[in-house]
DNA sequence: CACTAATCCTGGACGC
DNA sequence: TGCGTCCAGGATTAGT
């Protein structure tokens, strides 16, 4: 499933590809994702230009300019959700579309696919002078300064909830999703059913650290697998995770030997060594 | 406001 | 082999 750090990589893969370029078509086959797709969309897309494309949270962010000018029109809001991915096709005729296949963005020389089998994913817009509200309330990134030690742990004072949860909570910190909070939590050695309010500034300083240790190495090993962006299949965006704790239920800690346990926490599965991790 | 549960969807794993 | 059942997960929304 794709976390930040594949959100990440297909935002930098598809970036070089169609920035400053002309929208020559838009095409939905399936508008019924997340979200409907806007009706709207292919009319407000069709001969405009790709200025940027950035990500916020799990949120790939494309801007769009009006024509050949430099004014923003908008921008194209796609999310990845559970199953999603993004890719570019370069040859000519372009494949017909498979299963799953969505939409397609159409450039002069590039067709960027999105693929999504759970239709957990989105295709938005936002207009140049409003915020969406989807993205009105989000947290800090977790790779940016401002998401650090003393900023988490004044936000935990008071929450009963557990810990795990609470680094999941898009309000608190933006991008970390269920493997990633489990590897974490295991790196800076704290249980994940620990009462938010509980854990020490000392711990949280640990636990911001892991989490920007984890989202890089993922990134850094993104980038490396997808170096070959254009002709990777519809799997671009996943890639070989090194897990220490995930999905390792009932095999030892790579620290301690004692089996991993997996427990359910807010309705999704959390694992962790209870020796290691108190 | 804080917190929990339900919800969307389909491929894949598993049991019979 | 095939069918039914269950589970996975991001993040919003509804409900307590």
């Amino acid at each position: 499933m794709p976390e930040l750090p594949e959100v990440e990589t297909t935002r930098a893969g598809i970036e070089p590809h169609i920035i400053g370029h002309q929208i020559k078509a838009f095409h939905v086959r399936q508008p019924q994702l997340r979200w409907p797709i806007p009706t709207e969309l292919a009319t407000l897309l069709t001969g405009n230009r790709v200025q940027a494309v950035r990500r916020r949270a799990k949120y790939l962010l494309i801007d769009i300019a009006a024509g050949k000018s430099e004014d923003l029109l908008g921008t194209l809001i796609i999310h990845l959700g559970m199953s999603g991915s993004l890719r570019v096709i370069n040859a000519k005729p372009y494949p017909d579309p498979k299963k799953h296949e969505h939409f397609d963005i159409e450039f002069d020389d590039c067709l960027v696919r999105f693929n999504d089998p759970r239709r957990f994913g989105a295709c938005l817009w936002q207009a140049a002078d409003e915020v969406d509200s989807r993205l009105q309330h989000l947290g800090p990134e977790p790779l940016s300064d401002t998401f650090n030690g003393d900023y988490i742990f004044a936000k935990s004072r008071g929450r009963s909830s557990a810990i795990k949860t609470f680094i999941m909570d898009q309000r608190i910190v933006v991008g970390v999703g269920n493997i990633y909070a489990s590897e974490s939590l295991f790196l800076a050695g704290i249980n994940p059913k620990k009462a938010a309010g509980k854990v020490s500034k000392k711990k949280y300083q640990e636990l911001v650290s892991a989490i920007k240790i984890v989202l890089d190495n993922a990134i850094a090993q993104g980038g490396t697998t997808l170096r070959d962006f254009t002709s990777s299949d519809g799997k671009a965006g996943y890639f070989a995770q090194e897990l220490r704790v995930y999905g390792r239920e009932g095999l030892g800690c790579i620290q301690c030997q004692q089996p991993i346990k997996q427990i359910v926490q807010g309705q999704r599965s959390t694992f962790y060594c209870t020796k290691c991790q108190r």
